[in-house]
DNA sequence: TATTGTTATACTCTATAACTATA
DNA sequence: TATAGTTATAGAGTATAACAATA
């Protein structure tokens, strides 16, 4: 026979992250959930998210880039990219050509305005990650983006 | 008058990331997104997913957690906390009892197939985690998540 | 009066299927 | 036959408002 007490029902007082905290996935999960919080913060300003900056980022960068080479880059679905470009095109901040020897694709460009435009969003941009990225050194910055292209590269 | 040529259109052969590549946050959503994606393949198995496995790591080492600790612990919304409880109780990894001292919360249990299955589902995710960081020394990858947790910490 | 857990709901993000026009 | 761009649509994931029970 058991003459034991039943175990008393515990309660937590401080929660035991221990284990999530050794795995990369979860720590670069929650920090990029802090740097996108700052850039829907700081950037809602231009009206852009985070996707919108990459896509006109890379066309302030690459002039004539074609929607394709956007999708195969930042790995969106070419279906969600067109509300995108279709946007921005009636912001007047792009334009589309046609492509030089391709019927098919359209060269992606920017407007002056654009690009007056995307000079002070990624400036922006920049400080902000610099802000929520201040209890890095610029080494420790630095070393960090290394360590995370070696996983996605 | 002028007698120039229009400039010829031009067309990209390799698309120019360097500036996206020097932002932090853009680091980082890659490598999550690497990661994640491995995560989902490898624990599709155990039917778990990334949020489900988190809230399931966090109760098997703290028995008694509420549902208010997990929300606060993993960011997320107690609405959508409801649905992932259930199916977790539905399918006998979890038991809910009352709280001691707290008439309005519930404290969260693994039951002993819960720690059979957590067991694994934690082996099999370090090991996933492992080969998807594997161009990472053991060095860098501490230095990694140390890096990573100064920002959100 | 504030908090835990819950329902209902809406909104964003992302993914798939199928079409057209060009290659 | 394959590819670029597009449409329509469906599914996740995430967010807010409001409620009952308890603190």
């Amino acid at each position: 026979m058991s003459t034991r007490k039943p175990a008393p029902e515990p309660t937590v007082e401080q929660v035991d992250t221990s284990y999530l905290e050794s795995l990369v996935g979860y720590n670069a999960r929650r920090a990029t959930l802090v740097i996108m919080d700052a850039f829907f913060t700081n950037m809602a300003a231009y009206g852009l998210r985070p996707a919108d900056f990459s896509v006109l980022s890379l066309i302030a960068h690459n002039s004539g880039v074609t929607s394709r080479q956007l999708c195969t880059t930042l790995n969106i679905q070419p279906p969600n990219l067109v509300g995108m470009i279709n946007q921005l095109e009636k912001r007047e901040l792009i334009t589309r050509r046609p492509h030089p020897s391709d019927g098919r694709a359209m060269g992606l460009h920017l407007t002056p305005a654009g690009h007056k435009f995307m000079k002070q969003a990624e400036l922006t941009a920049s400080d902000l990650e610099r802000a929520a990225t201040a209890r890095l050194s610029p080494a420790e910055r630095k070393q960090l983006i290394q360590l995370l292209r070696k996983i996605y590269i």
